[in-house]
RNA sequence: GGGGCGUUAGCUCAGAGGUAGAGCAUUCGGCUUUUAACCGACCGGUCGUAGGUUCGAUCCCUACACGCCCCA
């Protein structure tokens, strides 16, 4: 079919430009929809309205001597009546060889056929670019979800429902900023290579510096950064941008993800919870028009103000049978991860043992939006401690749908305190945690400055975006997902 | 890493231990208001790859590859 194909561009080759960029076009389908759509036929004739149109021919149904087409361009598509006895000599023999699939422009006039359907009537047609492979079927279209992400270009010709993905996530990532923007953050770039991968807890990817011949680290984070322009002043930061983190492949994660990291000076993590809570409703309203977003079959409304509790809180309302006054005891909580079939090391203190019953038995139970507060210092090397107890750091998580969407606090400015818990990671990391944080010394020289109280967050668009766009993949979301090399033969 | 499902024409999908099927697309013919246009004819395949069982495998078995889902 292909070969048919070539056959055809090879005859247009001979007669002339294959690939003309002369038509210029003068309106987009929707436009013109939104502008005639209502007219009545008589009412169009009378204001006689020419128009220049272009894009993909997604169908093709020819009559004998007159013919209607669909022409899809971004906005739309738009139809076209194609008459033989409106066009020069031979046009209309050439068009009936053309394929669906083909890159066409027509000029004419618009009318409405006898269904009311907005239509051009061509006086000029002429093809632009040939294509050479056929498309997928025209009533299924493309279901195959590896050719989905492989070839996204044939998945957006193919399917509205996945450029109305893609939609979404520029309006999502546009509201973000003009939500912060608003109040005077300063949107800017961080590096991607790092010498010292640092910010969370992560695997790195390595690559090397031919010309420096070193190790660098791609990001994990771009937090210990962003805090160190806080200490310069900046006050009101945020990045969006990609994070790359060396780990499985599943829905939720791909290797590479973007995040909206965000700090604010004299905020605390309360504020940015405030903050949180209002960036989703506004967005839910501007992106989807309300403020309830459908999931997967579940609801969510983000008109409502989202729940509050604890970590502890969680632990006990997602596992009645615990004892209370003993979740920092950590033989046991031993006992209960024993019970609850958790792997654990020696070198689990009671924190990391309560995050880890935590994941297990509460996160995927957080089914409406949740606020998750008070996180052990133990798992949180970059917190500050809470003024009271010191076990805990003034730290939350968001979840919907069971999933984690951002992660928060108050920022550890106490550059002592922040030593300190760089040796603890490093103590971690030679136990055999290569997940543990190295000691970043120019981030301690930063503090040391002096970094005003400050809260941050990262929040996770991908997931924000599956959210709502109702995707239950990472990958579409993603207009390129990682995928295992292709093999050509 | 473990488990489940899948891989058949360009696309969407049937199918059965004995010559490989449909619709759409392509090609040819017809048709000047179609809407997944319609009518007629033709064309289209290493049934994911490699082994094994069998007189015979695309079908059964094994391994592998790739994908999707679930679990860690």
């Amino acid at each position: 079919m292909i070969a048919e194909r070539r056959r055809k561009l090879d005859e247009l080759r001979e007669t002339g430009n294959a690939y003309p960029n002369d038509f210029r076009r003068n309106a987009l389908a929707d436009e013109l929809h939104r502008m005639y759509g209502t007219q009545e036929n008589e009412a169009l004739e009378e204001l006689d309205v020419e128009v220049a149109v272009a894009g993909r021919m997604m169908a093709k149904r020819v009559m004998g001597k007159a013919s209607f087409i669909k022409l899809a361009d971004r906005s739309g598509q738009m139809q076209v009546r194609v008459e033989r006895d409106r066009l020069p000599d031979g046009v209309y023999a050439d068009f009936k060889k053309w394929d669906v699939g083909d890159i066409v422009a027509a000029r004419g006039k618009l009318f409405k056929t006898n269904t009311g359907e907005l239509t051009v009537r061509c006086d000029e047609l002429r093809l632009l670019t040939k294509s050479l492979r056929p498309l997928p079927e025209k009533f299924h279209g493309l279901s195959d979800q590896e050719v989905r992400y492989r070839q996204r270009y044939v998945d957006l010709i193919t399917n509205e429902s996945s450029r109305a993905v893609f939609r979404t996530r520029s309006a999502v990532v546009q509201y973000i900023r003009s939500f912060l923007d608003a109040q005077d953050f300063l949107e800017v770039e961080t590096p991607m290579m790092q010498t010292t991968p640092g910010g969370a807890i992560a695997r790195p990817f390595t690559t090397h510096h031919n010309a420096l011949d070193m190790e660098l680290y791609l990001r994990i984070a771009p937090e210990l950064n962003l805090k160190r322009l806080i200490v310069g002043g900046l006050e009101r930061v945020y990045e969006i941008n990609r994070n790359f983190r060396n780990e499985g492949v599943s829905t939720q994660h791909n290797p590479e993800f973007t995040m909206l990291e965000l700090y604010r000076a004299y905020a605390t993590y309360e504020d940015l919870i405030d903050m949180v809570e209002a960036l989703l409703r506004g967005m839910s309203e501007a992106v989807l028009g309300s403020t309830v977003v459908n999931y997967q079959g579940e609801k969510f409304d983000f008109g409502e103000k989202f729940a509050r509790m604890t970590v502890e809180e969680t632990i006990l309302k997602f596992n009645l049978e615990l004892d209370q006054s003993r979740l920092r005891d950590r033989d046991y909580l031993l006992e209960v991860c024993e019970k609850l079939d958790i792997p654990v090391k020696d070198s689990y203190g009671p924190g990391k043992l309560q995050i880890e019953i935590f994941e297990k038995t509460g996160e995927e139970n957080l089914r409406q939006p949740t606020f998750v507060t008070q996180y052990p210092t133990e798992v949180s090397p970059l917190s500050r401690k809470n003024d009271d107890d010191p076990f805990l750091t003034d730290r939350f998580e968001f979840f919907i749908a069971g999933r984690e969407i951002a992660n928060g606090f108050s920022e550890l400015n106490d550059s002592e305190d922040q030593a300190e818990r760089f040796r603890a990671q490093v103590a971690d990391r030679e136990a055999g945690d290569d997940e543990a944080m190295a000691f970043d010394h120019d981030y301690i020289r930063a503090l040391e400055y002096g970094m005003p109280p400050t809260a941050g967050i990262g929040v996770g668009i991908d997931r924000l975006v599956m959210l709502l766009t109702d995707s239950p993949s990472i990958r579409d979301v993603l207009l390129f997902p990682h995928m295992r090399p292709e093999v050509f033969d």
